[in-house]
DNA sequence: TGGTCTTAGTTGTAGGTACAACCAATCTTC
DNA sequence: GAAGATTGGTTGTACCTACAACTAAGACCA
């Protein structure tokens, strides 16, 4: 165990970190479905889907990215085929493994969806802080990370929220 | 709209809380649920509770608190019912109104988990900060809640992580 | 070659949450 | 004092997620 407990300061902390977490993907989620008809974690797979080459990538490496378990994503993909969405296919390399495609109609989303996900982002978190707190949130959150196993390290990912609106070909 | 999207520094930052968002709750739910058998949320509704005059309050006074829905707290009520750690009795002054009181297994509950449950936070969020940051952290949460609803202000609660092991009467 | 271990992924099931529909009691207003 | 609106809460359903069990293919090794 790591000893006594929290001080004022840092119940004071951690009440408000913990509300965030409480209400922010409530936010989120409540956003992106809405308008387009997805969860917050479909749409990062999507997304992430989206900036991979061919669109395409590994069931356990798109896990891995996502940091999402593998049954969680099998479910996910299962559901996101049935929307057209995403295709699955069987690698050829390695006859275990399993090939995620996004579909025209899955880059369409993307697309159509990121603007208002990241008008969303920037009212509710970017826009609430100076730029000096921007800074300080990304070292807070980096060491945080450190210490939720060794996924920390590996979480630069996803660029696509700065995407200008080029409409898929 | 809220005009751009996000710059290097802001996408850095929130990519980072939105790795913090999908892996912080999944830690402090499997701690409490391997050790105490419950749910974050379960764990918030029992401390709530347990710092509650007679251990009582009024259902939607307690959701307010914990910010949750109504259905999802009284789904939540039906469960830690059927666990014997709280009770429902209608509102002796307005008949609408339902009671929610913390059982003695309820309150023995609490106390059993809490220390485990405060080290965890200790663990992974707070050691992971130094005494600036756990700060700064602070003023970012409070920022960002306040964008979040009317709820930011009244975030102030919950006192039950530094208890003293205590041992109910 | 055959046995075992590991890796990749799916499926089943149980519990959690959101949303909508519903019921009952109180308040308002005329 | 009765109609309509509002408040407090529960229930039903659909979807999401975790966890465990399972299948199948590659890797390792005697």
């Amino acid at each position: 165990m790591d000893g006594k407990s929290l001080s004022q300061q840092e119940l004071a902390a951690w009440v408000r970190l913990a509300t965030v977490l409480e209400l922010l993907p409530g936010v989120l989620d409540s956003q992106l479905r809405s308008d387009a008809g997805l969860t917050h974690f479909q749409y990062i797979v999507l997304s992430t889907l989206s900036e991979a080459p061919q669109h395409t990538m590994r069931m356990t490496a798109l896990a891995a990215q996502t940091h999402a378990t593998l049954p969680r994503l099998s479910h996910v993909a299962q559901r996101l085929q049935d929307l057209n969405l995403v295709e699955r296919f069987p690698c050829p390399e390695d006859a275990r493994a399993t090939n995620i495609r996004l579909t025209a109609a899955g880059l369409q989303k993307v697309h159509d969806s990121a603007p208002g996900h990241a008008a969303t982002v920037r009212h509710h978190v970017i826009d609430a802080l100076t730029a000096e707190q921007v800074h300080q949130l990304t070292d807070i959150a980096t060491a945080v990370l450190r210490r939720l196993g060794p996924h920390g390290a590996t979480a630069a990912s996803y660029t696509r929220y700065d995407l200008p609106a080029t409409p898929p070909r």
